[in-house]
RNA sequence: UCCCCGGUUGUGUAAUGGUAGCACAGCAGACUCUGGAUCUGUUUGUGGGGGUUCGAAUCCUCCCUGGGGAACCA
């Protein structure tokens, strides 16, 4: 799984190593907590990938964990997708599938352990109270605004039995929602806010999608997060930056709370060029129909690169390219789809299609004529084979092979050029049909030489140019939806106060074409196949987790474009 | 304001006091029945000042700069 792992040590393997060097480990166990509330997306990927892969490094294992702790938000049903998306990335947890929820029970026993010790009281401010004592940024009289020191609440120093007796009567219902919260009793006048007494339990009439209305309290992530890995023995928690700031109060939980010492460590989240990797606001782009879903191509989800034609290979690869750090990085989307070239490139079979249909004729082609010439399905994969494509006189070239009047260092088809058609024949461009009206062309002549069967040239005369072909009349129809990037500019949150990121959304990310015709082999493409079509890109055979009944299939073919091939000519012609 | 964490070519990421390397991107060329693939070559970097040291990307210090935090979310 660890395919092209760098030689050296990340620094959490690194901190991993010298714990175990040091005896402070035996077995490592590291977890991946989902909290099962939305569609899981490259980011959590990278995830992921770190916490299994440290685990697999050090012959440890890497639990599965839902942290599910808010019932308003989690459901069941991405749960399912979690795991699917998962498996599908090619992650095992064999039996080690657990719930936060599972622990409510041993959580609650270690809030009132706490209180017994004194270091945990219930308080009845309420919310807004709860952030105005707790001495959150206030504008002072030049309006700078600065950071007092908290307040205690006035219930701080309520009695362990009162304490335990007010708990048990919010376990059982006895209070309105909000109207009392559990707290640790840590310091108020701490200079990282999290520590200034946070709230460990709140009330809240919400059934949750697995223990249904049996708890109506529920405990945040700060205390229950650094519980549930010691209730799981996990060694190495390990988690995005953003949680650097709670590292305290998760050490402070454990210690207190007497459990098994996890370890905290964090990295940086990654970010990509061109696309957005959070939560909400891929939620916006569903909302607002943007996209089709969440599993649409342009999407960076799991689902979304499934169904766009990535690999778990190419994703895992990826992966490990972009290396574990802190430092706060944008990677750019161009090395994803490095890795996914270079994947395809060495497993997608070639076949033979055309986006957008030209004509071609071939005048001096024996009337009726049908011959089937060899292809090789696969230039990197001998074991491949070959197949036959039928060829005729009257054909279906790319439009853009053909100039009338051809740009420099352009070497297609032009009047009086010659190329050589794929596997097939060289000839010779003498002419084309051109509507009067539009003006637009509408076939393009040409003649063949015989001798050049299968593409070769017997005289070895160079030609430039080869170009791909389809046989009118044996061609099968199919739609091309051709994806590309989901925002134009490399970081589309750089928007001027006030304006959303979704002005930077790229109106081009889809482009569908209808009238596309692909060689007969096609057909025969199943749902979730992808392929190259020669000289223009990947391809993939149309699957969505969805709807089954709108699969790419024989009659209705689909296919969605990965990723197009490096395209020399078209830096060429950029530059004029 | 306060607290925490970062800054190595265009983008990521190594070098753990001892020759600043790798990948992607870029550029140039070779080869090619995919303007693909492959191969070769190549441009660009330690945020700044001071200090310690024979020697500093690395250690100290000040500054600059980026990110994060101040939810009864995770």
């Amino acid at each position: 799984m660890s395919e092209n792992a760098p030689e050296y040590l990340d620094f959490i393997k690194d901190a991993v190593a010298k714990d175990v060097a040091e005896g402070k480990t035996k077995a490592v166990r590291t977890r991946f907590p989902p909290e099962p509330n939305g569609w899981l997306h490259i980011g959590h990927a990278k995830a992921i990938f770190v916490d299994f892969g440290v685990a697999e490094y050090f012959k440890g294992e890497c639990n599965l964990r839902f942290d599910d702790t808010n019932p308003e938000k989690e459901d069941i049903s991405y749960v399912e997708a979690i795991k699917r998306d998962l498996r599908w990335l090619g992650y095992d947890w064999a039996d080690r599938e657990f719930y936060a929820s599972d622990y409510y029970e041993t959580l609650y026993e270690l809030a009132r352990k706490l209180i017994r010790m004194g270091l945990a009281y219930v308080d009845d401010l309420d919310e807004d109270e709860i952030r105005a004592y707790r001495g959150t940024n206030v504008p002072d009289k030049n309006n700078i605004t600065y950071t007092p020191p908290g307040k205690n609440s006035p219930w701080r120093e309520r009695s362990v039995e009162e304490n335990l007796d007010l708990f048990a009567k919010m376990r059982a219902g006895k209070f309105a929602d909000g109207a009392k919260t559990l707290r640790a009793k840590i310091d108020m006048g701490h200079p990282n806010l999290l520590m200034r007494d946070p709230v460990m339990y709140r009330i809240r009439r919400e059934p949750h999608y697995r223990t249904g209305t049996a708890w109506c309290i529920y405990p945040m992530y700060d205390f229950q997060h650094p519980l549930s890995d010691a209730i799981e023995g996990v060694t190495h928690s390990l988690c995005s930056l953003e949680y650097e700031i709670h590292r305290p109060l998760y050490n402070w939980f454990i210690e207190h709370c007497e459990v098994f010492p996890s370890r905290q460590i964090e990295f940086a989240r990654l970010n990509l060029t061109r696309t957005v990797l959070s939560k909400r606001l891929l939620i916006q782009l569903v909302r607002d129909k943007k996209v089709a879903g969440w599993d649409d191509p342009r999407m960076p989800t799991i689902a979304g690169l499934r169904r766009r034609g990535y690999s778990p290979e190419a994703i895992r690869d990826f992966l490990g390219r972009i290396g574990i750090a802190k430092t706060d990085s944008m990677v750019d989307i161009q090395l994803l789809e490095h890795c996914v070239r270079e994947n395809l490139n060495k497993k997608a079979s070639r076949h033979m299609a055309v986006l957008r249909p030209l004509k071609l004729v071939i005048d001096n082609w024996p009337k009726g004529q049908v011959e089937f010439l060899e292809a090789v399905n696969n230039p990197e994969d001998p074991a491949a084979g070959t197949r036959k494509i039928p060829f005729t006189g009257e054909l279906f070239i790319e439009n853009e092979d053909f100039r009338e009047l051809p740009p420099p260092k352009y070497f297609r088809l032009f009047p009086g050029n010659q190329v050589r058609l794929r596997y097939a024949y060289i000839i010779t461009c003498t002419g084309f049909d051109k509507d009067p009206v539009s003006g637009e062309i509408t076939a393009v002549r040409c003649s063949y030489d015989p001798a050049t069967r299968g593409g070769d040239a017997p005289d070895n005369r160079k030609v430039k140019g080869t170009i791909h072909w389809v046989s009118a009349e044996q061609a099968v129809d199919f739609e091309a939806r051709l994806y590309d990037h989901l925002f134009a500019v490399d970081r589309p949150m750089d928007v001027a106060p006030g304006t959303s990121f979704l002005e930077n959304f790229n109106p081009q990310s889809l482009e569908i074409l209808s009238g596309a015709k692909g060689e007969p082999a096609l057909a025969c493409v199943e749902a979730g196949t992808c392929v190259q079509f020669e000289r223009l890109g990947y391809f993939c055979a149309d699957k969505s987790v969805l709807n089954a009944d709108e699969d790419s299939k024989p009659g209705a073919l689909v296919f969605n474009r990965t990723v197009g091939l490096r395209d020399t000519w078209a830096k060429i012609e950029k530059k004029g």
